[in-house]
DNA sequence: ACACAGAATTGATCTAAATCATGCTGGCTC
DNA sequence: GAGCCAGCATGATTTAGATCAATTCTGTGT
C-alpha cells in the first residue's frame, strides 16, 4: 500500500476557502453536501511522500488544500520527467482515467494537505449531477491547455523566458489564491525546475543570477521576491524576429 | 460563420469502421443508434479548411473519418504552435471545453472527412448514457496522456529522437487504422514537423537526410518508407549517460 | 507550356546552452 | 567540532542546432 492513509479531518467544502477553485460555484448547498460526503480530507503528510506510483491503479484524484506536489513520469531507460508542479486549490491526478492505472508519479514537495475523491463514487453522485461532470471535464480541459502552454514554452522559448514564464506561472497562481504574487519560497529544486523546463540545473542556476543582477527577482536560494514584474513579462514576449 | 457547413451523409456510426476507436465499444445497439443520430457526417472538405480557429465558441468535437488535422495555438505575439496532428479515427476539438472557447485553431492537412458531435446534444443524451461520459473523459485522458509524452520529448530529446519519436507514432497510429505501418504518405510539411517538435525546417530536413544515409527509411518529398523500423526505436531510446 | 511562389535541400557560420570542472554553503550525522 | 553530502553557483570549453545564404525542386494557375 503506497498512498498514504488520509485520515478524516473535521472541516467540509462548505467552508474551504478552496472550493471556489476545486468545486463547481453554482452547486446548490444540498448537492455540495453529497460531494462532500464523498471527499476525504487527509492529514498534513510530510515532505518527499508519494501520493501514486507510475503504474498504480487509477483510484481519485486530488486537490491540494497547502503545500506543493510535483508530478513526474518515468520513461523505460529510467529518466525522469517532471510533467507539473500542484499548488493550494489544484487538481491532479488525471493521468490515470485513460487506462485506469497512473501514468505518472506524483510526490509532496513539502507537508502538504489533500483532499482525495474516489473517482467511483465521484462518478456515482456525478451521474445525477450534471454540472459536476461538466465542471471535471472542464478542469480535465484546463490541464489540457496548461500542458499545450509547456509545450508552446518547449518548443520555442530560450531558457530567460522558460524561467521567467515559469516565475509568472506560479506568481499568477499564487495570486489566485489571494497569496502574495511576489514574494514567495520555491517548493522546488533547481534540479525540479531544469527537468521541467528542459534545462540543465546550470543554466537555470545562470538566469536565476542573471534576472537578479538585471534587478528583475531578488533570491535567496529558495526564497524569491520578484522586483519587476513588468519586465519579467516583457521577456516572455521576447521581441521576434 | 466560419466552420464549414457539413452536410448529412448517408452512413451511420454502425457501419464506420473507425467506431472502434471513437465509440465505447460495449455500447449496445439502441443506445448506438441514440447516440447516431446526434452525429453529423460531413462530406469531404479541403485541403487548408479550417474547422474551428482559436477564439471561436466551442460547440463539437469532431471524428476524423479520412484525411489529416493539423492543431496549432497562436500566441499573442502571432507566433504559432502546432500542438497535434490527428489522423482517421482520432477526435480532437476538447481544448474547447474549458472556457467554452477553442484556444485552438484547427486546419485539414489534406481532403478530409469528419464527423461532428455537437457537445451540447452530447451532454443530454449521455446524462442517460454513463458509459459514453467515462469514455469521453477517457479520450480527454488519452490527449493529456499524448501531450504529456510531447513535453518529455521536447524537455529531453535530441533533434533526431524527436524526429523519430514522430515517425514511430504516425506508423503505430496508421497500423491501428489497419493501413500500411512502414509506407506512407507525410499529410503535414517540413515546417509544420518542425514547429511541432520545436525545431527549424532545416534541421527537419537534415534529420531526414541523415536517416535516409543510415538505412533507417527511403523518402521521396512526403512519400515515407520506414525500412528499419527497429533503428527508429532504437534512437528514440538514446544510449544515456 | 510557362512563370512564379512556396517547399525542400544543402552548405557555411554563429551562438545559446550543454558539458565538464571546481568551489561554496548549509544542514546532517557520528 | 570534524567530516560528509546535497544543493547551488560560477567559470572554461564544447557542441548541437539556429541562423544566414544559395540552389533546386514542386506544384499551381494562367
Amino acid at each position: 500500500m503506497r498512498s498514504p492513509t488520509l485520515n478524516i479531518q473535521p472541516s467540509n467544502c462548505h467552508n474551504c476557502r478552496m472550493s471556489a477553485l476545486c468545486l463547481p460555484l453554482t452547486l446548490d448547498s444540498s448537492s455540495l453536501d453529497r460531494l462532500d460526503r464523498v471527499i476525504e480530507r487527509g492529514r498534513p503528510i510530510h515532505k518527499n511522500q508519494y501520493i501514486f506510483h507510475g503504474g498504480d491503479q487509477f483510484k481519485a484524484v486530488y486537490a491540494i488544500r497547502s503545500g506543493a506536489v510535483k508530478a513526474f513520469c518515468v520513461s523505460d531507460d529510467g529518466s525522469e520527467q517532471v510533467t507539473g508542479f500542484y499548488l493550494p486549490g489544484e487538481i491532479f491526478g488525471w493521468d490515470g482515467i485513460d487506462n485506469s492505472s497512473h501514468s505518472n508519479t506524483a510526490i509532496t514537495l513539502e507537508t502538504t494537505a489533500l483532499c482525495e475523491i474516489p473517482f467511483a463514487r465521484f462518478e456515482e453522485i456525478s451521474r445525477t449531477m450534471p454540472i459536476l461532470q461538466k465542471h471535471f471535464m472542464r478542469l480535465m480541459a484546463k490541464e489540457l491547455t496548461s500542458d499545450q502552454d509547456l509545450i508552446g514554452l518547449l518548443a520555442k522559448s530560450s531558457a530567460e523566458e522558460r524561467v521567467a514564464s515559469l516565475l509568472l506561472s506560479l506568481s499568477s497562481r499564487l495570486k489566485r489564491q489571494h497569496l502574495s504574487p511576489t514574494r514567495f519560497r520555491l517548493p522546488m529544486s533547481r534540479a525540479d525546475i531544469g527537468n521541467y523546463l528542459g534545462l540543465t540545473v546550470e543554466t537555470v542556476s545562470r538566469v536565476f543570477s542573471r534576472f537578479q543582477s538585471f534587478d528583475l527577482i531578488l533570491c535567496d536560494k529558495k526564497e524569491i521576491e520578484i522586483i519587476n514584474l513588468n519586465g519579467l513579462y516583457a521577456l516572455t514576449h521576447k521581441p521576434k524576429a
